[in-house]
DNA sequence: CTGTTAGCGCCTTCAC
DNA sequence: GTGAAGGCGCTAACAG
């Protein structure tokens, strides 16, 4: 680690070597015929001196920098680490490299402030393109291909993946009112969201597919956090008549539900079913282990990189939206309901 | 999001103000006296054409980029994410830009590898200083600082934050020695790791210190995953004499110890108590919640951050080390040993 | 095959 | 106060 002595550059190389920078230029970009000997000398003087070229240089000069831009709302939660799994995934499969950003919760700018601010901070700059995780801006002016993942509202313009909410949220009902479930309550997510809106609508188109009518009791804001699916599980617990059955719109407001439901002296799933949304691993780890609707969110990171590298690479991409499946996954968080209720 | 048309640059700022580059120039960087009319007139431009300067060619000019960069080994491991959260924290802050990268376990480069590759590819380029988790890699080339957090083997040169790993695991045994426990089994990390060995040695040295004969069996090679964690435990508790109480070296062995304490009919804390290390953020939410050693993860990250930008500000930092303290936190998994055992 | 010449977008002297 | 040049490290044309 020296400190002072700064960075080793092209001229550097070339010098050592003997030969001028666009010689070494061209055997780091793999370019034209270079003298084999030539080739070798440079090669081994670049590895002697360390020399990495600097992105910063490079990326001005060339529009490919081979690497693509990942903006987060927040590194802690559960969908943007599967995303970023599947984002990087894709990333060293394909040989690219991956930056990540957080727009987070910050007071400072608000999230769609600084998703611009990433997103042309990378444009034209660092990145070859950028994928953004539930943005809260629609519009972004950029040079660079964007694609945004469960986008907040509509995103004209921009590629995006969304999961069939509506679909697996009837699947989700369907399932419960199959085990005999009729009164069901709901957490939903952020209103604001498209996603948790239309988890709402399948809740609510199941029910009228059932012929079950809708109890506007049974239905809690949350905001797809813990403590609030706790918060709206109390509540929904405490009804005159309580439900038998919870689906939360995703995983975290189930558990909270449960733990909520714990505490409150009844069992899951004996006295109460939940299903969840999502399907994060510590659903899989959970006791007990939640009944919950896969949307496949590691794999939409991969799709995401997919769509977006071909993009980069100019392939011309026909379908704006792409769909991605949910599946039922029946763990043990439910029970087909007995006796009274 | 203009597909075509490319960035708008400095020049084009200047030229539908009315004014020089440098001005523009000027009035970014808060330079000097500029004539409040002209500031004005700039400014409400960049507004209007929605201009950010390059981030690649500010930082080829200028030293400093006000970014840094994170390099963890795994975005999904919780470790990492609470030390990108701590990160993320200090650098919102102090109105710093945050660049992170995943060295993985990929097959194509080795870790050490791709560290090395991230920090050149950040140093002097893009970031004015680097902060890395658990890198593998003991030196780096760099004009820039570096801060390590965890480091696997000793990094000389390197500003450095651990945790008090000895002492944690020293405090986790006493307690287990305090509930009566004789037999304890040790689930430990990957041998590689100083963490690792440091909580094995406090795991020795609370039983010579409680004149407690250490057996061999006792203790299981892990490498902190949840399913080592699983298989560890599933050995430990079908030997003859089976531990009556398993201290693990980080929460996520611990977990699956304790699934595997279940798979077999034990239960936790009744049959066997169970210690974690980490404190990860489900520790809490467990069934049941488990008794661990705090390693305040995502302090370190806030830690490393302001060190790191301490060092970018020319700051002089007097010692290399910065010790993090661990604390033991008792929840539900464990319990006083009863009769016979 | 290799060196020379232009810039990429920006900041930093230097004049005016 | 402001504009005009020079150059950061690099790549992409051209020459040779």
């Amino acid at each position: 680690m020296r400190r002072k002595k700064g960075t080793v550059t092209i001229q550097d190389v070339a010098e050592t070597a003997g030969v001028s920078v666009s010689t070494v230029s061209r055997v780091l970009n793999n370019k034209d015929d270079v003298a084999p000997a030539t080739y070798e000398k440079v090669q081994r003087v670049i590895e002697e001196l360390g020399y990495t070229s600097s992105l910063a240089a490079r990326s001005m000069r060339s529009r490919r920098t081979g690497v693509i831009g990942l903006i987060v709302p927040d590194v802690g939660d559960p969908f943007s680490i599967l995303v970023m799994k599947g984002v990087n995934r894709a990333i060293t499969e394909l040989d690219y490299d991956l930056i990540i950003y957080t727009s987070g919760s910050i007071k400072k700018r608000s999230a769609a402030e600084r998703e611009r601010h990433f997103v042309s901070l990378l444009n034209g700059s660092i990145a070859d393109g950028v994928i953004i995780v539930t943005p809260a801006a629609t519009t972004f002016s950029t040079a660079a291909p964007v694609v945004t993942i469960d986008p907040n509202n509509e995103c004209p313009e921009c590629l995006t993946i969304i999961a069939t909410n509506h679909a697996g949220a009837i699947a989700a009902m369907e399932y419960l009112i199959g085990l005999g479930h009729r009164r069901i309550g709901f957490i939903s997510g952020r209103p604001d969201l498209q996603s948790a809106n239309h988890r709402l609508q399948g809740y609510l188109d199941a029910l009228r597919q059932a012929n079950i009518p809708q109890d506007p009791a049974l239905i809690e804001i949350g905001d797809f956090s813990r403590e609030t699916g706790r918060i709206c599980a109390r509540r929904l617990l405490s009804l005159p008549e309580p439900p038998t059955a919870i689906f939360a719109a995703n995983d975290q407001s189930a558990f909270g539900a449960i733990e909520a439901a714990r505490e409150m002296g009844l069992r899951v799933p004996d006295d109460l079913s939940v299903v969840g949304f999502d399907n994060i691993p510590e659903a899989a780890y959970y006791n007990p282990a939640l009944t919950t609707v896969d949307q496949f969110i590691e794999q939409m990171g991969y799709v995401a990189t997919e769509m977006l590298l071909g993009l980069v690479q100019g392939e011309p991409l026909e379908n704006d939206l792409h769909l991605m499946p949910t599946q039922l996954v029946v763990r043990d968080s439910c029970r087909a309901i007995t006796g009274n209720a």
